[in-house]
RNA sequence: GGUGGGUUGGCCGAGUGGUUUAAGGCGCUGGUCUCGAAAACCAGUUGGGGAGAAAUCCUCUCAGAGGUUCAAAUCCUCUACCCACCA
């Protein structure tokens, strides 16, 4: 949610917003009704003022002047309310105000690629994709998990766990190194928590909702987000730096047809995700948007993975986001990067709705900046690992830092395995 | 699942319809005193909203929502959470 003040103050710019978003929204109506609701608020308030005053002097003879006054008050109250109730309901579809760097366009094929990181390997003999990894390995079984969980259904297995739980461990280690907190997040969230973080009332055909008024999270950003929900922080406390372990649910609607099989795209997945909640100043959320970007980007060269950072596009830019980076690892059976992390700017679109405000220096209380991004998220990331360490005999070298986890350096297909 | 008790400011805690502008204490901040500190004393100390250039004024906020009343922390209803006991 913007400021009413701040959207009252610069029309334009947000108008500019919407239609770069190529969004629906009408910006008018809301300056008209937030016009009527402050007048509303005035005559409400003095209305109450004399009934105080009045009260505070009370005697019978005048009892049926108090009564007409809180009739006429009550009347002006619901007045209010009707008003309110629209007010608020419109301020939660004002979208977030792009950056001015972000391209315009329409989906992620218009995202603009910032740098390449690492080199892509030469292989000198024919790959397999890692579709054909995943099996001749023995790393996950599909059919069986369309058996259980239906369509995009999948068990991991052998290493292909191993392998998950150990990138796990490996993104908590490096993150924790950095100073982050690590936490494992609740994956059920209340419905109030979706509308804070912008999630909610719209995209709402995104999520698994359960009978108890709970919503399954899309990713750890949620819970993390509600953590400090009304709460006052101290300057001194910022940045708050977290990592969080969840289990994330997608409905993926509006994606039939897209990667139907493997791994890729899947229903439920798990992400270890950073969130930072900073000073509120655009300059401090660049600088941290930047560092954490790079975290990502050291671990996937410390997992022998190229990749590159693009700059999403408003198309391909959340709701409630400023500025999003997506990082893409390198898949060698198709020749392309495909996306495997985000990393976003968020301003204090957020922190407003979910009240989470720091008290400056200066006394002055303010909603802090927030952001979040990908630190790694399985088995997604597993298709380029497997595909980009492997060998011409159908195995595949386990990257090194991975291995102390693992306690083995090569998966091996599984006919030349000891499988029960 | 059932019954009872509870939820008050940063913290503890008083308060059962109208000087409550929420007593008192602790903590914190500033000041006086002091070479400096402690103690003592004085003052300040939830957060939101509206009007205003500002000073300031008004309004809401006692778990949350609604209701009764001229007037609600206080009475009523529902919800959430905590504690105890029962099945």
């Amino acid at each position: 949610m913007l400021d009413i003040k701040f959207i009252r103050e610069n029309p334009d710019l947000l108008k500019q917003a919407i239609s770069k978003r190529h969004y629906n929204f009408d910006l008018e109506r809301l300056l008209k009704i937030d016009e009527v609701r402050r007048g509303l608020i005035k005559e409400v308030e003095s209305l109450r003022e004399e009934q105080n005053k009045a009260s505070e002097n009370f005697s019978k003879e005048k009892l049926e002047d108090l009564k007409q006054l809180k009739d006429s008050l009550q009347k002006k109250e619901a007045e209010f309310t009707k008003i309110d109730v629209e007010f608020r309901r419109l301020m939660l579809l004002v979208p977030n105000i792009p950056d001015p760097v972000v391209p315009e366009g329409k989906s992620d094929e218009d995202n603009v690629e910032i740098r390449r990181v690492g080199e892509t390997k030469n292989f000198n003999f024919k790959i397999r994709d890692h579709h054909t990894l995943l099996r001749e390995l023995d790393l996950v079984d599909l059919e069986r998990g369309t058996k259980i969980s239906g369509f995009r259904g999948y068990f991991l297995k052998n290493e292909g766990a191993l392998l998950s739980m150990a990138l796990w461990q490996f993104a908590f280690d490096y993150l924790i190194k950095k100073g982050f907190t690590p936490f494992i997040a609740p994956s059920l969230v209340k419905e109030n928590i979706f509308v804070e973080t912008g999630k909610l009332p719209l995209f709402r055909e995104d999520l698994y909702a359960t009978d108890d008024n709970l919503f399954l999270v899309p990713s750890a950003e949620i819970p993390m987000m509600g953590y400090h929900e009304n709460e006052i922080l101290q300057e001194e406390e910022l940045p708050k730096k977290y990592v969080a372990f969840s289990p994330c649910y997608r409905r993926e609607a509006g994606s039939y047809g897209k990667d139907e099989k493997g791994i890729y795209r899947v229903h439920e997945f798990m992400k270890v995700e950073l969130i930072i909640l900073c000073k509120a100043e655009h300059q401090e959320s660049v600088k941290w948007h930047e560092e954490v970007t790079r975290y990502s980007e050291e671990m996937l060269v410390a997992l022998g993975l190229p990749c590159r950072v693009v700059i999403n596009c408003v198309g391909d830019l959340p709701f409630g986001f400023v500025k999003m980076y997506d990082i893409e690892a390198w898949i060698p059976s198709e020749k392309r990067y495909r996306e495997s992390h985000s990393s976003s700017i968020v301003h204090d679109f957020q922190t407003r709705r979910l009240k989470i405000r720091y008290k400056s220096h200066d006394g002055k209380i303010r909603f802090a900046h927030s952001l979040n991004n990908t630190a790694i998220a399985t088995p997604r990331i597993l298709q380029s690992i497997l595909e980009n360490h492997q060998k011409e005999n159908g195995s595949v070298e386990i990257p090194e830092v991975l291995r102390k986890y693992i306690g083995k350096d090569v998966i091996t297909p599984r006919s030349s395995k000891n499988v029960s």
